[in-house]
RNA sequence: GUGGGUGUAGCUCAGUUGGCUAGAGCACCAGAUUGUGGCUCUGGGGGCCGUGGGUUCAAGUCCCAUCAUCCACCCCA
């Protein structure tokens, strides 16, 4: 039987692998205007830390996690976002006595034992950014700026900004019974999955596609509404900074974010048309997080972005021109005696940072043409018994097919020319 | 986790109501007067027809299972 990669998880090959890394330039370059440096953590934690951090009634703790225990019996899962090592980083290194906030980003793989779909898979990919430290609400805006830079420089202008305000836990709770109270006498109108989320996160029957249900809980109270003065003034002035900076969003009602760990702003970025897993990215503020997880009571704000449905977004836009680095410069020699001096004149080009190739399978001198066609190469140098009788190399422009002979010495600064 | 579609060469796909050595295009390799490319022509390699069972004289073609993949639900990035 044949292996595969297993269910949920693909390779990147050479030309993708290109635009990948094209998009992760992007990403850290924004990053690094707005004054967030990089982080990197452990592919796998302590469970009890996504247990803790991410929150225990989340589909994400209680059915999406690869977890396993190593050899000491330690309980181990590999990260299913990467918010909460980021907080526990921080206070790790008790970084919350330093110069605050603390900026950073991260990106590389996640793991959620999901069902794969378009745009979703078991091993993802995901760039975010994490501030710690500060609730300023222009700090919040500055993490949506963040993003939608990102998008923009991506060439992706069609994205949709939802934007809510979840509150702090004790708005939430004032909510969350005002909700409960309006939803108890139509509860039975709800579907299945409601009567659940009615029962452990009501909130979450808000943000249910079921039509039904949404006529059945119809004329129900917003979180909005429920805003303590505080938590009301930081929504609205993130919307103020947000207007102000000329970035467009939709006030949604119905936006709730599925972590436990998120209060008051919460985000989603939308873009139509890559499938059902339009979420290209979302986050959100979590001031209750670095409390959660052991630290001093820290607020923090943060965004995650997947990098496939990015990807995806890019693909519906037609962009084409990432491909594999291609090769300059092909060494051909019309007789295999002469493959050891072909070996010396690549490891002189090489050395002069032309990327350079010669065959390796025994081709004839017409194949090795052909081949160095195929590679995209612009120059051919070529070694057969006239140059070495000469003690020079001939030299071929592909584009315009004029050949010189050239000494040694003049090799790298003839091909210089015509590249 | 639920429902539905698909699974034939590296890639995109054909394969009639089950019937002889499974095809095409592209890709790959080699040739087309002996030291030279992109076009064209000729030839070639490569498929236990996803895997395992079953029905049948006979299965890529029918049935079951399994795995994978896609679409939607769900969830989220």
């Amino acid at each position: 039987m044949q292996i595969k990669a297993p269910r949920g998880t693909y390779d990147i090959l050479a030309d993708d692998s290109y635009k990948w890394q094209y998009i992760e330039k992007v990403m850290k370059e924004v990053a690094e205007i707005f004054g967030y440096n990089e982080i990197r953590t452990p592919l796998f934690e302590h469970t009890e830390l996504f247990e803790r951090g991410v929150g225990e009634s989340t589909d994400i703790v209680t059915k999406e996690m690869y977890t396993f225990h190593d050899k000491a019996e330690r309980s181990l899962t590999l990260r299913p976002e990467g918010t909460a090592s980021c907080a526990r980083a921080l206070i790790e290194h008790s970084l919350y006595n330093g110069v605050l906030p603390v900026k950073w980003y991260y990106t590389g793989p996640m793991f959620r034992y999901d069902r794969p779909q378009t745009g979703r898979y078991r091993q993802f990919h995901q760039f975010g950014i994490e501030a710690f430290g500060s609730n300023s609400p222009h700090l919040d805006a500055e993490v949506i700026l963040v993003l939608v830079e990102i998008l923009l420089r991506l060439g992706l202008k069609n994205y949709e900004l939802h934007l809510n305000s979840v509150g702090c836990p004790e708005c939430r709770e004032n909510y969350r019974r005002h909700l409960i109270e309006h939803i108890t006498p139509v509860k039975d109108k709800l579907c299945e999955d409601c009567q659940l989320r009615y029962t452990q996160n009501p909130l979450r029957v808000l943000d249910c596609k079921n039509e039904s249900c949404h006529k059945a809980i119809e004329g129900y109270p917003t979180l909005y509404d429920n805003l303590c003065d505080e938590c009301r003034n930081h929504y609205t002035k993130v919307q103020e900074t947000l207007k102000d900076s000329g970035v467009a969003f939709i006030h949604d009602d119905n936006l709730v974010r599925g972590l436990d760990y998120y209060t008051n702003t919460a985000f989603e970025i939308h873009i139509p048309g890559i499938g059902a897993q339009s979420a290209v990215g979302g986050g959100g503020r979590y001031n209750g997080l670095v409390k959660d997880c052991g630290g001093p009571d820290l607020p923090g704000i943060g965004f995650a972005l997947g990098i496939e449905r990015l990807l995806l977004a890019i693909d519906t836009l037609g962009k084409k021109d990432f491909k594999a680095a291609n090769i300059d410069v092909v060494v051909i020699t019309m007789s295999d005696k002469y493959e050891d001096l072909a070996i010396q004149v690549l490891n002189h080009l090489r050395r002069h940072n032309i990327r350079s190739e010669k065959d390796y399978t025994g081709r004839s001198p017409r194949a090795q043409m052909k081949y160095a066609n195929k590679l995209g190469a612009r120059v051919v140098v070529l070694i057969g018994d006239e140059e070495v009788e000469n003690g020079c190399l001939t030299i071929r422009n592909m584009q315009n097919k004029e050949q010189i002979q050239v000494e040694n010495q003049e090799l790298i600064s003839n091909i210089n020319n015509i590249l």
